[in-house]
DNA sequence: TTATAACAGGATCAAAATGATCCTAAAGGT
DNA sequence: ACCTTTAGGATCATTTTGATCCTGTTATAA
């Protein structure tokens, strides 16, 4: 359970090859996505995700692709992993009184809400800019 | 991203209803469908798997139906998640050679091996027994 | 030994999520 | 104008999820 889908792990090994770049080089799709090995399609929405949250700028035309929006050390995992998954949330009712089953607290939430603020601790501290220093950007995720 | 599926949340709530019977009461699977508010076919599929890694004990014919194999206190909500959702592992290539991407060692297994531990650490810690006295069955999970 | 109660387990099925592709539009450069 | 490159909607196949059904097996009781 709780595994990282495709989307989330070619939103990681595509941002990872932007980061890798010299800083303020444009990249086309295409050339992440071979890089990466991933659909380029497939890659090309993911960007579009990273585009509107902000955490990487498009342009089009000849000459365009894309650019980190931000330095790599100011983008964490969490926030790529959330790009597209969304936000993790291990139990539906964290969102709202959709689990109020009766009247009372729940203990099970409580658990759910421990594991959420531990994973996403987790995932804040990690930066692009550290995983991309560890290999060349094929090796990741 | 990371949500508990129907099933991981059913499992819970069945088995919670147990560890609130008296010990070494037999209940019908209808009986706690019925309390739990799970479908029946639904939740005797969880509980066959809840009999085979032997966490309840079950009996046929009349008279038959299911009890807890341990004491509440010693079945721990790791456990109770796994066997029904399987093992807790956030990324795919923690599992072995698949996400070897070249040569060399990848940084995100890293972080998520620790999300993994993480994870496994709240969920070990915490017994049916403990979530069972929270409140009456339909408020769990 | 027959009838009945209850779980076991395989097969099936609809709905939703995932993974992927295609096409047209829009924006930018030459 | 024309080419390049991203934006975004639509579509589609596959897998997973959630659920049900049917038959078999085990156990009890009359």
């Amino acid at each position: 359970m709780m595994e990282l889908t495709r989307k989330g792990e070619y939103a990681i090994r595509g941002i990872i090859y932007l980061a890798q770049q010299p800083p303020g080089r444009v990249s086309l799709i295409s050339e992440i996505a071979a890089a990466a090995d991933v659909p380029q399609t497939f890659l090309a929405k993911i960007f579009q995700s990273f585009a509107k949250l902000g955490l990487v700028v498009s342009s089009r035309g000849t000459g365009g692709g894309f650019v980190l929006a931000r330095p790599a050390s100011a983008i964490t995992m969490r926030e790529v992993v959330e790009a597209v998954e969304g936000p993790i949330l291990p139990n539906r009712c964290l969102l709202g009184a959709s689990c109020e089953r009766g009247t009372g607290h729940c203990l099970v939430h409580d658990v759910w809400r421990q594991v959420q603020t531990e994973v996403v601790n987790i995932l804040d501290a990690v930066t692009i800019d550290t995983l991309a220093r560890g290999r060349d950007g094929r090796d990741a995720a």
